[in-house]
DNA sequence: CACTGGCACTCGACCATCGTGAGTGCCAGC
DNA sequence: GCTGGCACTCACGATGGTCGAGTGCCAGTG
């Protein structure tokens, strides 16, 4: 159905749309790559790539542009991806060390991202896929405030202030070691569980601060850490004139968290996914699409990048699957 | 030099334009408000008005529109703050309660500002203006790691693990105690003093494990919470034909912290600041005004809102007065 | 049979022209 | 000092015409 030459001529369009924004005609396509055929022969070849819907035309007697179906095509079977020139790959590692903590790897990846593909950068914060109570303390601020502060193994610190009623200091450490011991070592599910019967043990009268204080401990251990996304590049979506009509849903929907979550996607391993146009699964992102990988081994999540479908593949995947294992590494080697 | 009548007329035009968008005619002026006098009469004025700079026309034979030493004029002569609707009030407090803790609160606090106002709200994170350290923690995590942790009145926590010789429990203990002793209770500017000499008091044999515990303390106490910023509603900026023909170098803007703290500047107490136009220290914000107040006392920052010069002043002063008055008493009452 | 050169046709982009009307400045009169 | 009247200006939108890139089709050729 279609011979070697038309998918040459699908990569030369896709190849050529993208970095002149404009509808590519075959007379053009031959200039500028080596075809070894006549327009009229291209034509007829183009011809037939609109017929399977690989192409477009944008109105009558204008050039063709690729369809989201010739652009997945183009990316799984035309494109090589190409490798970051030396200059990126320098700029990967510049960028990265020094970094000081997760906060921080968060906010350079994004801005690297941004930066290495001139679209919008998207970074999930690394959530931690195992990890068990290490520490906990209760602080007495005032006489009827304290503080209760829990650790766990992925770094996670939570703390809570809460009202309490009068209590001495040797009372409250002893329900401090009385917790550490029924929970530290333990994976959230199974603290959570052997903190249940515990406030029935304590004394009756050390129930009235110790139940506020079980509770705060079971809600830190509890609490799903809010999978947070961070955003960057959205000055380049202005550059772009696919988006600079209707940039207002845009931009709003990439201030939801949950939506920005949704185009990431599930991201297994490292391996690069794309979604293009209408595959992506969130409302008017139809002309976007959206590059993304998976990073992190304990500590894991999704990064990418989103742009319009006329979009460099083979860079910006190249890009993508750079950084997320550059991070990785970052990541697992602390 | 500017009789009653000619306020008047400033007023209306500002307010019409604002309302309309579009510039604003002796006709129009004197059909939509009571002014009492003819056509001519206003033109008069308006000859005046633009002679001493508070209006303009885009083009001859178009409308006036205000220029920005006429906002001013009107922002601090003729313009009554509009009191917020009983909705919109109601919309602060069911917004805002519920709110679990700090990171929360701004959240909230930026999204509730940018519908309340359709502007680009921004939100900086309150940074404690004094602080003490209320308690100090090290925590033996495998025989050669070790936890700093440090927590601070202002509700900070600051958690460190380190790396340190091997070292039995209760030598650890003894040195958390020396530790704690000399700088609970104290501001972090003197406890860092305490501390400087209490390496040279511990027995020599604790030094190699004391010296990075020591500073890692140090460090906790030291480390000026970075000030963050958070914005919101950047999707209004789209609707606005003010911003929509240049938007990139804005949002380029927009991303940058430092910028944004400069814009929002130094607000003193929640006396609402208003700057128009030119008056923004910042490039690129010259059609653009901002209206930041101060909220917090022990924990403070600045908030506000961004849009063009073209905005509704007496309702947006009102709401940020409003969210930072209802955020400071949030705050305070814990 | 696939490819090529030629040709008529289509249709958006661009440009110049022109009428319209909102808005102005000025002036004489009340 | 205010008003009505009047001539003038100029952005805006509609109209229409030209231009050219690009197409589809067809007959001819190796």
């Amino acid at each position: 159905m279609l011979d070697d030459r038309k998918l040459d001529v699908l990569k030369a369009i896709v190849t050529d749309y993208v970095s002149s924004r404009e509808p590519v005609g075959s007379k053009a396509l031959v200039e500028r790559h080596r075809l070894d055929v006549s327009a009229a022969t291209v034509r007829n070849d183009m011809a037939v790539l609109e017929e399977e819907g690989y192409i477009m035309q944008p109105h009558t007697s204008a050039g063709r542009i690729p369809t989201d179906k010739g652009y997945r095509l183009f990316v799984d079977r035309l494109a090589h991806i190409k490798p970051l020139s030396p200059a990126e790959r320098s700029a990967i590692t510049t960028y990265l060390n020094g970094t000081a903590d997760i906060d921080d790897l968060v906010t350079r990846t994004v801005r690297l991202l941004a930066q290495l593909t001139r679209q919008v950068a998207i970074v999930q914060y690394p959530v931690a896929q195992r990890t068990v109570v290490r520490h906990v303390d209760l602080l007495l601020l005032t006489p009827e405030r304290l503080m209760v502060i829990v650790v766990q193994s992925s770094g996670r610190v939570d703390q809570t202030v809460i009202e309490a009623p009068t209590v001495d200091e040797g009372r409250l450490q002893a329900l401090r070691n009385r917790i550490a011991e029924a929970i530290i070592g333990r994976a959230p599910a199974e603290a959570a569980g052997a903190l249940g019967g515990l406030v029935d043990t304590v004394a009756p009268e050390d129930r009235p601060f110790a139940g506020p204080v079980v509770a705060s401990v079971l809600e830190a251990i509890a609490a799903e850490p809010a999978a947070h996304v961070v955003v960057a590049g959205l000055p380049n979506l202005a550059g772009s004139p696919t988006f600079e009509s209707n940039l207002m849903p845009l931009l709003e929907a990439l201030e939801e968290q949950v939506v920005l979550m949704r185009l990431l996607g599930e991201a297994a391993g490292d391996n690069v996914t794309v979604r293009i146009g209408q595959e992506n699964a969130s409302e008017g992102f139809g002309s976007a699409s959206v590059i993304a990988a998976g990073y992190g081994k304990e500590l894991s999540a999704s990064l990418g990048v989103l742009g319009p479908t006329r979009m460099d593949y083979p860079s910006h995947i190249a890009a993508v699957r750079a950084v997320a294992r550059y991070v990785s590494r970052f990541l697992s080697e602390g």
